[in-house]
DNA sequence: CCTTGTCAAGAGCGGCGCTCTTGTTTCTTG
DNA sequence: CAAGAAACAAGAGCGCCGCTCTTGACAAGG
């Protein structure tokens, strides 16, 4: 929501050479109102056909307005798109975080299973926005800054779990692995940032356990799992478990 | 190559009635040379500018000739794809074969990091292919029959690493974890099928190490360590020597 | 020789992203 | 309150795209 306007705000500044002063115009409003409605239909759009066939013009033509006008709101489809990812990425991230302050008072393993599966359930529900945000780049784009910040929610949440796991002794730091120098630099920047007092073994196997996350999910959408794997439920949540064991205790 | 004659033979009964008789004629050799200096320069339009921006008219007017005429070639775009989809995995295949045949005579566990780090150099190495085949499938297309063969290549080595490394007790099995009937059903199919002898615990971490290759590749080529990781060769060793030692030590 | 089958080429269909121009509506300001 | 400025929808048009249908050239087999 916050970031739509700041779009939408870009791009005034970027239409207009000055901007007037009040905001509450009936105007303004009208305006707000169609760029959800765009944004509502290309989120259709894009679930029913997927990113690459999400069209400025079907997307017009089902709002009720002609292609160009559209050009009003998004000054190109790819800020379009940006939009749409930053809403995926804000939906996934929110996911992540009503699940982990659902089951906050439990123990720290059962917080991660509990994160991981609603980041698989979010991605299940929207495969194509998944798609869009963990799926391979949409080629010629590239992520603009203003994606970062939304993109951050679940990886946050998940090192806020090693913190507070490492906190009560809940995650054990077992042997710390032989790491170059460059590697214990990137490990240091992470904990001063995100994860204080998160040793670097700790932050590997997090990574890693994120890795088998996005791994086992990407492996069933992406149909590499197919007719190998029938019951994808029961075994997304087996590998996790044995993923959130080997995160805790490093066995 | 293989299935490249075998697609363009499949193009030919689609195209013709009846097959003349012979088969070595002038017209034969032009073909199979036009068909694969397409299937070339569409790889490079590939590697230049992605899958979605893979254009017929774009590869026939650098090759040559005009859109239409590719289309005695490849009845679609689709099957234009199809072939490099499938000379994708075969690359990918083959570097892992390669790697894993040129460290026969090591242990279990570095036999299987070289693979990975095969499959990984052959990502950064090919970007877009890579995406093409382990990023999120191309909308509105359905992988065919003829891409699994081509697909399974690196799977199999995986497995035949599992079934080597069981057999000379380099891969002890670990406590089983609990897991349902279905799983359970998955897995023995899975045994029957390419990995002979080697338990569920050691199919399951071996899924689990396979997920994390995919994972961290993914991760780093689609820009989600960006700004986290820096020294990505060092962090893929890292992980994958981690992931190893879990996988045969099931610790 | 002439039929037959393969081929490149062209024209054309509808759709795409995007731009430029043209009036109209809405809001602000003198 | 009216005049000017800003924002707007709409239309026409550009050069692409994948794909189809038709036409005429050309080589091989009878």
């Amino acid at each position: 929501m916050f970031l739509v306007t700041a779009l939408e705000m870009r791009h005034n500044v970027g239409m207009a050479t000055t901007v007037p002063n009040a905001s509450r115009t009936a105007r303004d409003r009208a305006r707000v109102e169609l760029t959800d409605e765009i944004k509502a239909v290309a989120r259709r759009h894009l679930a029913d056909h997927g990113s690459a066939a999400l069209s400025l013009r079907a997307v017009a033509r089902e709002v009720g307005m002609v292609s160009s006008a559209v050009y009003r709101y998004f000054p190109s489809r790819d800020e379009l798109l940006t939009a749409l990812i930053i809403d995926a990425y804000d939906a996934v991230g929110e996911r992540a975080e009503a699940a982990d302050s659902a089951s906050r008072d439990r123990a720290v393993d059962a917080r991660w299973l509990k994160v991981c599966e609603a980041v698989r359930a979010w991605a299940l529900a929207n495969p194509h926005e998944y798609a869009l945000i963990y799926g391979s780049p949409v080629p010629g784009y590239a992520a603009p800054q203003a994606t970062i910040g939304p993109a951050s929610r679940v990886p946050w949440v998940l090192l806020r779990l090693l913190t507070d796991g490492v906190a009560s002794d809940e995650i054990v730091a077992g042997e710390t692995p032989a790491m170059s120098r460059t590697i214990r630099s990137d490990f240091a920047q992470l904990r001063r940032t995100a994860a204080p007092a998160v040793p670097d073994a700790v932050l590997s196997r997090g990574l890693a356990a994120w890795s088998q996350v996005l791994g086992n999910i990407n492996l069933e959408m992406f149909g590499h799992l197919h007719n190998v794997i029938h019951d994808y439920d029961a075994f997304f949540t087996l590998q996790m478990r044995r993923a959130c064991e080997f995160l805790v205790r490093g066995a």
